[in-house]
DNA sequence: ATGTGC
């Protein structure tokens, strides 16, 4: 491709950033950085990412204790609280350090997809129906409750079991834990660990979209670019798709910041050396540490339940709306993703003479640690071959879902060989906002977004809210194409289908 | 993202 000297080096608010090489530009070690930091992002990506407070708090992440190898920024970031939206941050479990906001306030946020063996040609007629069968049935905003109500021992059960609850209780089949991250269970979850408050706020929230940018899709396949891994993915063109996106609701929410507020109480030395307060951490090996992380692991484990209940809801409005056993529409789970998780995988990493992770500078070995993998905005995304893979993709690679906005469509794509090597395992999460919520909220109106996508794309859209569909325009997002083409070229998350939206839901 | 707020 094409390498111009006189574009090597690129500057953001005092920020220099050097070219690697394609795609990948590191900002380098200086000051109290304990590693240099990536941007992995083509030039028109990294302008956009160079325009508000992205790398200034990715640069704030190399601070942290413990932290490996380098902290990494997806082609999709953003600012977000304390660390970036698309930010990727691997710490060391024994002298690290874990930091809430480096996952994010929606613990578990993350998308999954449902295949059907329908094609377009059977919904087209039947939109209006369908996105009002599913918006009535499917719990959506910011209040009107959940599928179920649980109580105490209930919630406790979703808490540390996760989809495995769902099965017992009939809301799920053996199936559906194969097909998602993790089998849908987080085993070092700890109810005990999560504050009454949280529990009120998450036990009528259990199967609800909520708000923002959540939604569900029905989507149909429009591209199909590796054929041989999308026939392993059972996905073909002009199939239709079911995408769910959303997270733990006010649950996770308010174990973000139950923990945040107790770091500062009981932690306040690390977090005096620390760049931002946002970015307050636990140190690795401290009891809040070990709360923190059973917590979140309850909420992942809330989460994946969430996601699992609406899709069970989903079944069932299909079922009444064209007729029809669910089994026979094939609407089987090809695939659950997280991307706000926090998770302890195993990476080679860059290590001291004491074998503790080091700046690549100052390495002497490369050796496997356990570490904290924060990965904010990012998608895990390992390759053929990764244990962690459940069984029918452990040959091929995970499938890796990234939503674009609801006027764009999304892409499936393959954990990339790449990945391990060069961002622990992980990929963007959807193409990522160019305005604020209230920037957007001033540029359109969700009425005026709604019948132009009806009209000129027969995209059909039902929300809550005409405020939550302005800001979500199609126009206040980049392009879904450019931040998985990155993604692509460097082999991290391969490319295999497009979709395009059809019906649309959300708060 | 979020019963959108110290």
């Amino acid at each position: 491709m094409s390498d111009h000297d006189d574009h090597e080096v690129r500057e953001y608010n005092g920020i220099r950033l050097e070219r690697i090489r394609e795609h990948v530009w590191e900002i380098p070690r200086e000051g109290g950085m304990n590693v240099p930091a990536r941007v992995l992002a083509s030039e028109a990506l990294l302008e956009q990412i160079g325009d508000d407070k992205t790398l200034q708090q990715l640069r704030n992440a190399t601070h942290l204790p413990g932290i490996a190898d380098r902290a990494i920024c997806m082609p999709d970031g953003h600012q977000g609280y304390g660390f970036p939206v698309g930010g990727v941050g691997a710490t060391d479990v024994e002298t690290g350090c874990i930091s809430p906001g480096a996952i994010g306030y929606d613990i578990n946020c993350g998308v999954r997809m449902m295949r059907t063996n329908l094609t377009y040609d059977d919904v087209v007629g039947h939109e209006e129906e369908l996105v009002d069968a599913l918006f009535a049935n499917v719990p959506s905003g910011l209040g009107g409750g959940g599928i179920v109500e649980a109580d105490r021992g209930t919630l406790e059960a979703i808490l540390n079991r996760g989809v495995d609850w769902a099965l017992e209780h009939g809301y799920a089949v053996e199936d559906d834990l194969a097909h998602c991250e993790d089998e849908g269970m987080r085993p070092d979850a700890d109810p005990d660990a999560v504050s009454q408050k949280a529990k009120d706020r998450g036990k009528n929230q259990i199967g609800s979209l909520g708000s923002g940018n959540h939604f569900l899709e029905v989507q149909r396949v429009t591209d199909i670019f590796r054929p041989e891994v999308a026939t392993e993915f059972g996905l073909e063109a002009d199939q239709i798709v079911v995408l769910i996106h959303c997270g733990s609701r006010g649950l996770g929410h308010q174990i973000c910041t139950d923990y945040l507020r107790r770091i500062e109480q009981e932690h306040g030395d690390l977090l005096a050396e620390l760049p931002d307060k946002e970015l307050a951490a636990a140190p690795a090996g401290s009891e809040l540490a070990e709360e923190y992380y059973g917590a979140m692991c309850a909420a992942i484990n809330f989460a994946w339940v969430n996601r699992q209940l609406i899709m069970h809801r989903t079944r069932r409005v299909f079922e009444r709306v064209f007729d029809r056993e669910w089994e026979s529409m094939e609407m089987e789970l090809l695939y659950d993703v997280a991307h706000n998780i926090g998770k302890k995988e195993v990476h080679e990493v860059g290590v001291d003479a004491e074998g503790r992770p080091a700046a690549p500078d100052d390495a002497v070995d490369r050796t496997e640690r356990e570490l904290y993998v924060h990965r904010k905005g990012a998608t895990r995304a390992f390759p053929a071959g990764r244990p962690e893979l459940p069984a029918a993709y452990r040959d091929v690679g995970q499938p890796i879902i990234i939503p674009g906005s609801m006027g764009a469509g999304s892409y499936v794509l393959r954990g990339g060989e790449e990945s391990m090597a060069v961002s622990f395992g992980s990929t963007a999460h959807g193409a990522g906002r160019t305005m604020s919520r209230t920037q957007a909220k001033n540029e359109y109106w969700g009425e005026t977004v709604q019948e132009e996508l009806r009209d000129q794309e027969k995209i059909y859209v039902k929300a809550q809210s005409g405020a939550t569909v302005a800001e979500e325009a199609p126009g206040v997002y980049k392009s879904v194409d450019e931040v998985v083409r990155v993604s692509d070229e460097l082999g991290i998350g391969d490319k295999v289908a497009r979709t395009f939206p059809v019906c649309n839901i959300k708060g």
